[in-house]
DNA sequence: TTATTATATACCTATATAGGAATATGTCAA
DNA sequence: TTGACATATTCCTATATAGGTATATAATAA
């Protein structure tokens, strides 16, 4: 079998580098897909088809306007991949990291009462 | 071309849910890949499989220990993930939800003052 | 109408998976 | 040694990309 498919959810859309500087960009606001083809120095059918991909999983949404399509951020949709990672955050956190801290010291202290003088 | 190398980058890695899923186990602590086989129930050669990515992204370590190899999570990888949802947190938070509140409020109170009786 | 601009889609190709099955490697026990 | 257990690797196959190029669709302008 194949990878799973980008379209499956937004942890495989956003998977891919470029999907992700799209959405840097339309953090600022609405563009045109033109707008995303100059900024990011893409060809034009790759930035559509990208953006066909963000927009199947709900990443960003699409307003026609004349002879444009102003494509914005859904950033909602990027709130699962936020969730799974709160189990994890623990893990880098600096409130954690000083938690460690605290209790680097204990034991240091723990050792010194306990008499290992070296 | 095909897809970026799910070893490039946690992103990549993260993005099979299988992956996903032994990370969730390992948070909880170390384990051996027949734990892995068992709570997961997936297929021994997989489970290798999906380990060595994680690995090669430096999302797990490994240790020998007799004929197991324990694996342990290394949550510090998955950091640039985080770092990179930073700019779109605003956009589900609670805080900024109640903040659009206050601005919706303001605003009728404003069409309020300006005399829409209706 | 025709031309021009803006965007989407179709087609092609190379490539990297993920899973299944078989097998290799490594470690301990008898 | 031989056998049993634990894990990794190899080989195979189907499949879904991502990029390039060409073209279709759509809207405006002349």
């Amino acid at each position: 079998m194949a990878r799973v498919a980008t379209t499956t959810d937004a942890f495989n859309a956003v998977a891919e580098p470029k999907r992700r500087q799209i959405l840097d960009v339309l953090v600022a606001g609405e563009r045109s897909v033109n707008d995303l083809v100059t900024l990011l120095g893409l060809a034009q059918p790759q930035v559509s088809k990208h953006l066909r991909v963000l927009r199947e999983v709900g990443l960003v949404d699409v307003r026609d306007d004349g002879r444009q399509r102003m494509y914005r951020l859904n950033g909602h949709a990027l709130k699962p991949i936020h969730d799974w990672l709160k189990n994890y955050e623990q893990m880098w956190n600096d409130r954690f990291e000083a938690l460690d801290d605290v209790l680097d010291d204990l034991k240091q202290t723990e050792a010194a009462d306990g008499g290992s003088s070296k």
